[in-house]
DNA sequence: CAGAGTTTAATTGGATCCAATAAAGTAGCT
DNA sequence: AGCTACTTTATTGGATCCAATTAAACTCTG
């Protein structure tokens, strides 16, 4: 079926654009180039990302859903103003609910252990690159690639669209190398942690872990805003 | 400006016809209308809702966001088949989020406390009736109306989204007027633990709430899946 | 007769088009 | 001169249309 695909379509690629709007706009809004408040004309998102605006229409709407977005009735599509606080909201639930994944943890066996030191070794390599983009990226696949070794999926989808919450608020954070690099020895740590199938130690090491990549966050405390 | 509108458009109406379809297809996927794994033609549910193909799929597409619905490309949407163990894993997360929330809740004025008991009279009232909708609507009033006393907005926002994914799986359940009855009482107990200010007898009426309307749930246990 | 290949039909995905609404700018009135 | 009401314009929301892809049915061959 594909032997024909080269050679029928004018462009040949269709990788699903309305996907490809998602991750385009996500972007645009962590690296800072959307500001929140600010309202996404769809006419000029829409060329500007060469797609139409339809599938633009429906990124959006998803964006929105995730609530990196918010919607007027008739009025448009805003980028979300966010309290600092709520990334503290955020961190609160991830500690809970990553906690309740390390629970039911099922070992990882050689193979995987390996793959996770090969991420790992990746984001160590990256450590001193100037774009910060990839080491967020390989950060959260090593995260989630732990997490998936719990038997609850639905825990795990949960905590992977936190995290794709959380990173609208890190952005520029992560900047500097020398955490870059103590992040990339916990991990280490970690892995050691889940070689040695130690659970009690795997908590703590997680819980250092946290409170190692909160330090420079925007207000680290939860639950104090007041109306 | 609305002197014209009656002469105007041949249906004046237009309350968000988008948000209609997305409670519509929630309805009907809660109530068994459209069973798991079912395709859902636009076509033919476009005309059955009355509205165009647009805004479906623009609901369409939330509801798959939502998990309530899973979308293969090129196929179409189709009723999400889940899992009977995802219940009690939604379950376990709420456990952690809500005790979370009473743990930051702000004592409510008198006024509160009469609204609170004035929906708990509602559903008293509705604890004879034939149709169950009504009460598990008021149900998650009364919770959520419990739950907006914390100043955590977000985490009160990933427990109102976890209670609408819940009821895809309590659906037909819930059905026995003495296991209502009980919880009515609960709920009872419930808001003179607010009205004391007494936040362990919180959690722990809650707690009790909560395995009492565990009863009859299936696959109550978590984690018990496994490839 | 069975299986694979091909054709055909139907459904989805994307684009363009039209109407409805809201914001902004202008003119008129107090 | 300032405020209000109206007009105008631009942007969103919804509908229809067309192309691309998939799934099914039919046919042809081994």
């Amino acid at each position: 079926m594909e032997a024909t695909a080269l050679v029928t379509s004018p462009r040949a690629r269709k990788p699903k654009s309305v996907e490809m709007a998602l991750q385009q706009i996500r972007a645009k809004i962590v690296s800072g180039e959307l500001l929140p408040g600010e309202q996404i004309r769809q006419q000029e998102m829409a060329e500007e990302l060469g797609v139409s605006r339809m599938p633009l229409r429906e990124a959006l709407n998803v964006l929105a859903e995730q609530g990196l977005l918010m919607h007027r009735a008739n009025a448009g599509y805003f980028v979300a103003k966010r309290a600092p606080n709520e990334l503290a909201q955020i961190r609160r639930i991830l500690q809970l609910l990553e906690n309740e994944l390390f629970d039911s943890i099922e070992w990882p066996d050689a193979a995987y252990l390996r793959e996770l030191r090969e991420l790992n070794a990746q984001m160590r390599y990256c450590v001193g690159a100037e774009d910060w983009s990839p080491i967020v990226r390989l950060n959260r696949e090593f995260h989630l690639k732990i997490f998936s070794l719990s038997p609850h999926k639905l825990i795990l989808e949960e905590v992977r669209r936190l995290w794709s919450l959380a990173d609208l608020f890190i952005s520029t954070k992560m900047a500097d190398s020398q955490a870059r690099l103590r992040t990339v020895e916990e991990h280490e740590a970690l892995i050691d942690c889940l070689a040695a199938q130690d659970r009690a130690k795997c908590f703590e090491t997680m819980e250092f872990h946290r409170t190692s990549t909160a330090k420079g966050l925007p207000n680290a405390t939860i639950g104090i805003d007041r109306p």
